[in-house]
DNA sequence: ATAGGGTTAG
């Protein structure tokens, strides 16, 4: 660095931000905090950029704090972008307070503080705050739109959209995956057949996430020859393509269709190999779905959270204690996040090694986010 | 100069 001046500093953070290295960007922020450089409204808008994608330290509050110490709440991106940093983690309270407190708001902050409503799954709030936006783009449709399609109200989603269609607004890309999305999870066969044509008439279907999707929502609705039709005409270098046909041939219970499609991959993911391991784990093919699960090692893609499901509960099948122990370590080891379907299923697995997990229960219950009603206390 | 929705695995 040449001089150490605030556009000196401020170029190089935006210039790290856009390229996606944030942890860089905040180190050249620390760097120049500690030559004593003041920062201003643009710094901040890159910085609190960084640190959203960083995740990492909360440092919010800090943020937030030299946001007023150097008087630059007057400018609507950097609050926005505040907004955004709270309702990321889940803050809705210093969001709220944030966004009543913001001198200008545009269209964006209103989108943002709808964004965090619905995430967070209050659709019933977000809509009050979707009602108050009076500039409405296509994104604050959309936002609304996928709060509803999140909590399975499709009905009030399609309510919604004809409102918009009324607007003079027309959907988007984004807004019709999910859409597709949603009739697979739900198996609305009616509504996603018309989401497809609408996705043919505006030329979405050229897409490559949308073929994706539209694949996902036929196999899911038991359609494996439409699923495959799209599959035909659609582009092949896609991965998620490939993905989506070999989970709905699983779903299908087209297993060894499946398995041919997966020899037959130009590239493999994490999706790719889970699929296949689930496939095989919940037809009763327990050493197959091992032997994959070696073979995706073997083959560098780490499995997650939701691979490492259906391996414990192959393993639980064939009551391999020493695999189990095994598994249970790696999942340590490779710090694989615990979530409901995981600890469950260690805990199954578990039971099936009553001498050897003394204790395991009690443990995995504790650290686990389990919610009760898996304990079937509710019924 | 700087900002906001999304898809495929259980």
């Amino acid at each position: 660095m040449t001089e150490r001046n605030c556009v000196s500093y401020t170029t190089m953070i935006m210039g790290l931000v856009q390229k996606g290295f944030w942890s860089e960007g905040i180190w050249v922020f620390r760097d120049m905090r500690w030559f004593g450089v003041g920062p201003n409204e643009v710094t901040m808008v890159n910085v609190i950029s960084a640190y959203l994608h960083c995740g990492g330290i909360k440092v919010d509050k800090m943020l937030h704090g030299l946001v007023l110490k150097i008087g630059v709440t007057g400018f609507v991106h950097v609050c926005t972008n505040l907004l955004h940093l709270y309702c990321f983690r889940g803050c809705l309270k210093d969001a709220s307070v944030l966004f009543n407190e913001m001198p200008e708001k545009n269209v964006v902050s209103w989108n943002v503080m709808l964004n965090g409503y619905t995430k967070a799954g209050l659709v019933d709030l977000g809509k009050e705050v979707f009602e108050q936006i009076v500039d409405k783009d296509v994104v604050s449709w959309g936002t609304i739109i996928d709060g509803y399609l999140q909590a399975a109200r499709l009905n009030d989603a399609v309510k919604i959209y004809r409102e918009m269609l009324y607007t003079g607004l027309r959907p988007n890309d984004i807004m019709i995956v999910d859409f597709l999305s949603t009739c697979g999870q739900v198996m609305s066969n009616f509504e996603g057949k018309q989401f497809h044509g609408v996705a043919v008439k505006l030329g979405f279907d050229l897409l490559d996430f949308i073929q994706a999707t539209i694949i996902h929502f036929y196999a899911a609705c038991g359609a494996v020859d439409l699923a495959h039709l799209q599959f035909e005409i659609g582009n092949k270098d896609h991965v998620a393509c490939w993905n989506a046909l070999i989970a709905g041939l699983v779903r299908n219970r087209k297993i060894n269709e499946a398995r041919d499609l997966f020899d037959h991959m130009p590239a493999r993911d994490v999706f790719s190999w889970s699929s296949m391991i689930s496939g095989y784990s919940q037809s009763e093919q327990p050493d197959l779905a091992l032997g994959l699960f070696h073979e995706m090692l073997a083959s560098g893609v780490k499995p997650n959270e939701i691979t490492m499901v259906s391996v414990v509960s192959s393993i639980a099948s064939l009551g391999t204690l020493k695999e189990g122990r095994w598994a249970h370590d790696y999942i340590c080891k490779s710090s694989i996040p615990l979530n409901d379907n995981l600890s469950a299923t260690l805990i199954d697995m578990s039971e099936y090694f009553p001498d050897n997990f003394m204790g395991l229960n009690t443990k995995l219950i504790s650290l686990s986010s389990l919610s009760w009603p898996m304990f079937g206390l509710t019924d």
